[in-house]
DNA sequence: CCAGTAATGAGAACCACTCTCAGTACCGCA
DNA sequence: TGCGGTACTGAGAGTGGTTCTCATTACTGG
């Protein structure tokens, strides 16, 4: 999806909600297009020195009951945030254990399909209604290797 | 594993990091042998009254650093912690949205093979090291349906 | 242009978690 | 069995990521 769709799609899904795209929210959604990955909050603020901390948790947190961003705990430390699997497509996370870098991965849909099947009948056993999966791999990335 | 052969184990892993296996750390044990998932903080405390707050986080800490337990990050609340895998054996969780509970499950070998298969290959092209890989079902547990 | 309402920024408040420290329990050793 | 040293414990204070409050500012519909 180019950035340009990518906009007026936060900016319906936002309006749905009843909220604004204002421009605070279009910045943060510009980070997060550029990144292939989940952003912390530090990294935002970062990125972005004359935004608020109050604003980024508030923005994110709105953006988050849109469906445009996801919250995604990696680990024991921060939260960090990326678009929603409407605007990246399905995929996976790399942890790197060392540097704590997160980057997303997906499988061929072959085997995501085979997976799901999997999960499919693993959870029916236990009488649990899947919504969703979630995969992670956690290592040694190439740098840190 | 039964209960016996437990205590026998973490005695031994404790002592090889110079730790000792105190009364406390016993019962912290045998909580998370009776739970069928990660358990949290909170609901050690409840269950046993007489453990300082500060005490259970030290130990919990202490039986990770030995690899007795494993912390795990389910959502954007609190950790939860359960025996390592040593104990369980290796696992994935079904996490219900309804009421935030998270119990075990295991896929057969042969389908846990293939996943590793799977994975592995996706790693390799990214040049990512595997080290462990983490699969969690999202969705409604029976009881919240 | 003018309400009325939503969004913003700065800082205070919150809360899960960690640290400190004085008192207690355990272990090795004679 | 007693003794010294070290690890463990509990209570409370401290830390830091996240959330809340509120006065100010920016939209938006009419």
């Amino acid at each position: 999806m180019n950035l340009e769709d990518t906009h007026a799609q936060v900016g319906a899904l936002l309006r749905q909600n009843g909220q604004r795209y204002t421009s605070r929210r279009v910045q943060l959604v510009e980070i997060l297009v550029a990144a292939d990955g989940p952003v912390t909050i530090q990294q935002i603020l970062d990125l972005d020195k004359s935004l608020a901390q109050s604003s980024a948790y508030r923005n994110l947190l709105v953006l988050e009951e849109s469906h445009v961003v996801a919250r995604v705990v990696t680990g024991t430390e921060f939260a960090g945030y990326e678009l929603s699997e409407t605007f990246t497509g399905h995929h996976h996370h790399l942890i790197c254990s060392g540097c704590g870098d997160v980057t997303d991965f997906s499988l061929s849909s072959a085997e995501e399909l085979a997976l799901e099947r999997t999960l499919q009948s693993a959870a029916n056993e236990a009488q649990f209604t899947v919504e969703a999966h979630r995969l992670d791999l956690i290592g040694t990335c190439r740098s840190c290797t």
